[in-house]
DNA sequence: AGAGGTTACTAAAACGCTTTTCTACGGTTT
DNA sequence: AAACCGTAGAAAAGCGTTTTAGTAACCTCT
C-alpha cells in the first residue's frame, strides 16, 4: 500500500507504457481508438488498483479550467443566501463542480475585491446572490437578485410585479386600506425594484402610500432587530394603519415584536406580510404570511444557466439578461380581515 | 490593455530578464538578497503595471499545496451549520485560504465520497460539522462537535457537562421535577454525548427519567416538524411533565407549536428550554430559552486549528484530541416557575 | 516488390510557476 | 598575477497532465 497518490508516469511505467498512452485510455479520446480493448483493459485495472487520481492541478494547468465556480453572498449565517446556497450546490456538485463561498457583509471593498481572488484562483464562472453587480468579466456570471444590465451577466430574478400584486391584492381583499411599509436596506440588490413595484401596484388598487407610512430598514446586521427598529419609527409617526407589508421575513418578524411592544395584536389589530418565506416563517408564532421566492429553486437555475454558459460559451441560446421566476403568496396566521373593512372595487376588479 | 492574464515569463520579458530573477523578486526569497534595491522596484512597478497574477494551478502544482480547505456540512442551509460556516469563514480567508462547502445530508454514501473528491482536489485541510467521523487521513482533519478519537483528527465540542448541568439546574431552580427530553436523531453526531450528560445532571439534581418522558427525533429534515411530532409522542404517554429540554432550537420550536395545539401555554403550563441558540431563537414568541453554544466561534477555532495544523505538520503542539468550548445558557421567554414548585435540595446545592 | 494503409503506440512540447545550481564579471587580497 | 569573493542574474529541471505529431511494424493490394 503505498502511500503517495502515484502519477501518471508511475502507472504508466508500470505498465510498460509512456504515459501519454495511459492518459489517451484513461480519458478516451478519439485517439485511443487504435489501442485494443485488451491493453485499455490493463490500464484500467492498473488505475483501479493502484487507485490512480489525476492530480488536480495539473489537469486544470493544462486545460485552463478549473471545474470550480465561486459564489459571492452577503453572508453565509442569513437564511437568504443560505437557501439560494443550497439550491446551487445540489447542481453544481452533481456536475463535478466544486464552488467557493465568500461572504462579503456588503463592505464595498470585499465586493470589489472577492471577484478579483476568484479570477486569480481561475473559477470557471461566478455567482453572485444579492449583491450589486455592475462587473463585466470574460467568465460567465449570473446573479440571483441582481437588476443591473450588464454585459455577460444573467439576472435570476422575481418577478417582483406579481410580488407586489399578490401581496397588496391580499391585504386590500381582507379590507386593509392603510398599509405601512418596511422598505429594504438601500444596498440591498431588490431594495429599488421591489419598491417601485410595491408603489405600483399600491396604485392600481388605490391604496395611498403616506410618507409616514414608510420606514426603511437601516444598518447591515441581518437579525431582526433592524425590522424591530423600523416599525417603532412607523409607530412613533401616529399615523393609523391596520397592515403592514416588510421588506423579509427578518424583519417582519422584529416588526411583530415591536407591534406586540406597542399592545397591538397581529394579526387582530396589524395584519403582517413578510416576504421571502425563509424556513423560520412558518414556525413562528403565528406563522408568517408571507411572499415566498423559491430561493432553492433560482439557487438551482442560476447554477444551471451558469454551467450551460461555462460549456457552450456565448454562443447561440446565450442566456444573457433575464430569468424571471414567479413568487407565491403565503397565507397563514399574520393577516386576518381588517376590523373595519373597507370594500375596494379594484381589489374585485383584480380577484377575478 | 491586454486581455489575458500575462504570465511570469512574458513579464519577465518585457523587464529583459529572466523568469527566475522575477520569481524570486516577486515572492521576496532570500536568494534574492543580493538583487539591487532598483531592480526589484522596477520588477514590482511593471507586475503592477500589468496587474500580474500569479497563476494558481502552476504554483499549487509545484508547492503542492493548494490553499484550500474542504468543508462538510450536513446542510449548508439549516442554521447550525450556517453559524458555523460563518466563523470558519471568518478565519480562513483573512489567512488567504478558500474552501470548499459540500453538504451531505446525512446520506452515508456522499459522507464516504465527499473526503475522496476533496482529496482529489487536494485539499489542505478538511473541516467536518456535526458529522460522524471514523477516517483518518494525510491531511489534517478538524471537526466541530465530532466526537470519536481518531488519529489525526482534532475534535472542537462543547463542554456537554456544563451544558447539560445550567440547563437542568435551571429548570429544577425553577421548581421543575418533571422534566421531559427530546433526543437527537441517531445520526447527529452530539446526541449520545448530549443524551449521557442529561442523564448525569439528572441523576445529580435528582430528576427521574422515565422511559415515556423520552422521545426521539426521527427523519434528517431540518424542520421543526420532527419536534412536533417528537412532542406529540410525549404528549400521547399521558404522563405529565411542567417543562421539556429539546435537542435543539428547531426541534423546541416544532414542540412549542404542539404543546399550544395541546391546550398547554408556554411557558405556564410548559417551560421549554432549547440548544443552540440559532440566530431566530430570540425571535420566537415568546422568545426562546435555550443554551447557546458559541456556533461561530466553534466554526473560527476550528479554522485557526485546521491552519495551524496545516503549517506545522504533526509536530510539537500538535493539537490532536480535544478543544472544548463552554456553552451558556440563555434565560429568555419560554421558561418559568413552576405552577407546583418542588423545592429541589440538590438544586440550592448547586446553585451557590 | 513497392506503394499505401492500418495498428499500436511513443516523443516531446506545452501549461506557468519555483528553486537549485551555475556563470560571468568586476573588485579585493596575498 | 593568481586566488578569492561578492554581486547580479540566468539556465534548467521539475511539478503531472494533455495533445499533436510522429514512427515502426505489419498487412494488403496490384
Amino acid at each position: 500500500m503505498s502511500l503517495k497518490p502515484l502519477s501518471l508516469k508511475e502507472l504508466a511505467e508500470r505498465l510498460g507504457l509512456s504515459p501519454a498512452t495511459v492518459s489517451l485510455v484513461i480519458n478516451n479520446s478519439r485517439v485511443a481508438d487504435s489501442i485494443p480493448q485488451e491493453t485499455k483493459d490493463r490500464i484500467f485495472a492498473a488505475a483501479r488498483k493502484y487507485k490512480y487520481r489525476p492530480n488536480f492541478f495539473a489537469r486544470s494547468l493544462r486545460a485552463q479550467r478549473s471545474f470550480t465556480v465561486g459564489v459571492m453572498v452577503p453572508e453565509v449565517s442569513d437564511g437568504y443566501s443560505a437557501s439560494v446556497m443550497s439550491g446551487i450546490e445540489d447542481f453544481l456538485l452533481q456536475e463535478g463542480y466544486f464552488y467557493f463561498v465568500v461572504s462579503h457583509r456588503h463592505r464595498a471593498d470585499l465586493i470589489d475585491e472577492y471577484p478579483r481572488l476568484f479570477l486569480e484562483r481561475s473559477v470557471d464562472g461566478l455567482i453572485a446572490v444579492d449583491t450589486p453587480w455592475s462587473l463585466s468579466l470574460k467568465i460567465p456570471v449570473v446573479t440571483v437578485s441582481g437588476h443591473n444590465q450588464v454585459k455577460g451577466v444573467t439576472n435570476v430574478v422575481l418577478d417582483h410585479v406579481q410580488a407586489a400584486e399578490v401581496a397588496i391584492e391580499h391585504l386590500v381583499q381582507l379590507g386593509h386600506r392603510q398599509i405601512a411599509f418596511i422598505k429594504g436596506q438601500v444596498f440591498s440588490s431588490d431594495t429599488e425594484v421591489r419598491w417601485s413595484n410595491i408603489e405600483r401596484a399600491a396604485g392600481q388598487f388605490g391604496i395611498p402610500i403616506g410618507r409616514s407610512l414608510v420606514a426603511q430598514l437601516e444598518g447591515d446586521s441581518a437579525s431582526p432587530d433592524l425590522g424591530y427598529e423600523a416599525a417603532e419609527r412607523l409607530l412613533k409617526s401616529r399615523k393609523p394603519f391596520t397592515a403592514l407589508f416588510a421588506f423579509n421575513d427578518i424583519s417582519a418578524m422584529g416588526a411583530i415584536q415591536a407591534l406586540r411592544e406597542a399592545k397591538l395584536r397581529v394579526p387582530e389589530d396589524v395584519s403582517v406580510v413578510g416576504f421571502d418565506d425563509i424556513q423560520s416563517a412558518a414556525y413562528q408564532n403565528p406563522a408568517l404570511t408571507t411572499v415566498r421566492q423559491p430561493l432553492r429553486e433560482m439557487g438551482s437555475i442560476a447554477a444551471e444557466t451558469l454551467l450551460r454558459r461555462i460549456r457552450r460559451p456565448e454562443g447561440e441560446g446565450c442566456n444573457n439578461g433575464e430569468i424571471t421566476i414567479q413568487p407565491k403568496l403565503i397565507v397563514r396566521g399574520t393577516t386576518c380581515r381588517a376590523k373595519n373593512p373597507i370594500p375596494s372595487k379594484r381589489a374585485t376588479v383584480f380577484s377575478n
